[in-house]
Order: structure tokens, then C-alpha cells, then sequence
DNA sequence: GGTCGCCAGTAGTAAATAGTTACCTTCCCG
DNA sequence: CGGGAAGGTAACTATTTACTACTGGCGACC
């Protein structure tokens, strides 16, 4: 199951039903998935990761789900998998340009989340 | 079913599983649900709307999942659910102050998406 | 040369989310 | 009175996402 990159190197095609072209929609599309703005940022802060030390970075995604998520992430043109070396088998995750534009967009939601979410365990009521 | 307002005027407490606190997984778990973006888009655009404007304004949404979509962000404190006329019954829905500042958020989606995504019918492909 | 643990995942299944179709109620208009 | 708009709900199906386990290669230790 070699991961074809297909058209990771030009813009993703996405249809918004509808009358118009709606970018909002189609973006929702790849970062609204629960974990992808979490893996995204992990690699923005932490550079290129293995498979592992991104679960951890990640802390709390199960293998499966970070699978899918990256070969999800890697179809869209937005993290790259470099196999490092075959014998001891490594591999490592990272951005494409692409994803690393997606840094406002996950700043602006931290920022967000800063200002209007506590943790649960800090709360006063 | 008096949709309870409860916390809606502090901070919603969720808690990022692991060793400290994650603002962007947090923020993820509020607008990462597909439609959640675009309707808190809408309602930034156009400003308060009605069940059914809104509806059609999110273009593509079902009636069920908008009222939940509405039911969770209401929830959350980020929409506000008001009855205009009781007797021919009209409600509105619009943002709180909190909903209202996820507009950097949205916007940086937006550009992402004008920048890195095509509508699928434009496509030379 | 066995077995411990690290690395990179899969398999199978459960739970959550989204979508479909149908239907309800109250008004207002003609 | 009949039909349409507004604002949904109910029941069911389909799809997606998530979790718990487990596999299998390789290197290091003993």
C-alpha cells in the first residue's frame, strides 16, 4: 500500500455544494477532524517526528487513529512521510509548505481556546 | 426541553487528557465538527438569522443537524438562541461575545483555504 | 539464541456524527 | 377552509472517528 501522493503538490480539489465556492467549508474539511489541528501543531513546534514520539506528543490519539490520520493529512498535501531508513525501519513525519501555512489557523485557535476554555481540574465552580 | 443556558457566561471547562493543559485540542473539539465553522460563519456574515435563513444559508446542512450543531453551540456559550414573538412563534439565533471572537479563527480558515484549495469544477486536472 | 523493548503500524469493533425521510404545530394569507 | 412558511422533532440509516488489542521487524542485553 505505497501512499500515492497524486496531487500533493498542487491545490487540493474540493467541492462546496452549493451555489458558491464556500473556502470556510472546505477547510472545515481537513482541520475539523479532532485530532488533525492537534497533529498539525505538534509538528509546527516539534519539527519532524517519528511515528511514535508523535503519539506521544500528541498524548492521548491511539495508534489507528494517528494512522489515519496521517495518511489522511499526507493525501491532502499537508504532512510529508520520509522514510529515514529501511533496515532498522524509521520514518518521519513533517510539513509541507502547505501545512505550514496552516500555523495562523491554529494560532488563532489557541489563542481562542487560551482566552475562553479552562482546564476542567482549574475551574471554581 | 428548556435548553439550559447554564455556564454559558464563563469559561467552558474541558479538560485536555495528559500532562498539561491544550488549548488547541480543546478549541478542536468545539468547532471541529464540519458544520460548526461555517454556521459560526454565517452568523458573523449575516448577523442574527432564523432557523430556516440559516439553514439555507449554510447551504447543504440538514434540519437535524443544524439543530444539534445550534443545541452544541448553544451549549457552549457560543450562540445565542432568542424567541422574538411567541405567537407566531420566531426565534433568532446570533453569537456571544465568545462566538463573536472566533472570527479571527474563521477568517484564517478562510485565507488558508482561498490560498491552498480549488473548487473541484475549476480544477485543469 | 531467547526475550525485552522500541518502532511502525493493523485488525476489529464500538461509539459518535452526519444524513434522510417523514412528520408535527402554529400562525398568516387568500 | 386550504396551503404555505417558520421552526423544528422522530425514527432510522450511513458514514466517520475513536478505542482496545495485537502483530512483526529489528537491536540490545544476558
Amino acid at each position: 500500500m505505497s501512499r500515492e501522493d497524486g496531487d500533493a503538490d498542487g491545490p487540493v480539489e474540493i467541492w462546496c455544494a452549493g451555489e458558491d465556492w464556500c473556502a470556510v467549508t472546505a477547510t472545515a474539511s481537513l482541520i475539523g477532524k479532532k485530532w488533525h489541528p492537534v497533529i498539525v501543531d505538534r509538528l509546527l513546534t516539534d519539527g519532524p517526528l517519528g511515528f511514535n514520539a508523535l503519539k506521544e506528543a500528541v498524548d492521548g490519539i491511539s495508534s489507528k487513529v494517528l494512522s489515519d490520520s496521517l495518511e489522511d493529512l499526507e493525501e491532502r498535501g499537508i504532512v510529508t512521510r520520509t522514510v529515514i531508513s529501511e533496515k532498522p525501519f524509521r520514518v518521519e513525519y513533517g510539513l509541507t509548505e502547505r501545512g505550514r501555512e496552516l500555523a495562523p489557523v491554529i494560532d488563532a485557535m489557541r489563542t481562542w481556546g487560551r482566552d475562553h476554555l479552562v482546564p476542567a481540574d482549574e475551574s471554581d465552580r
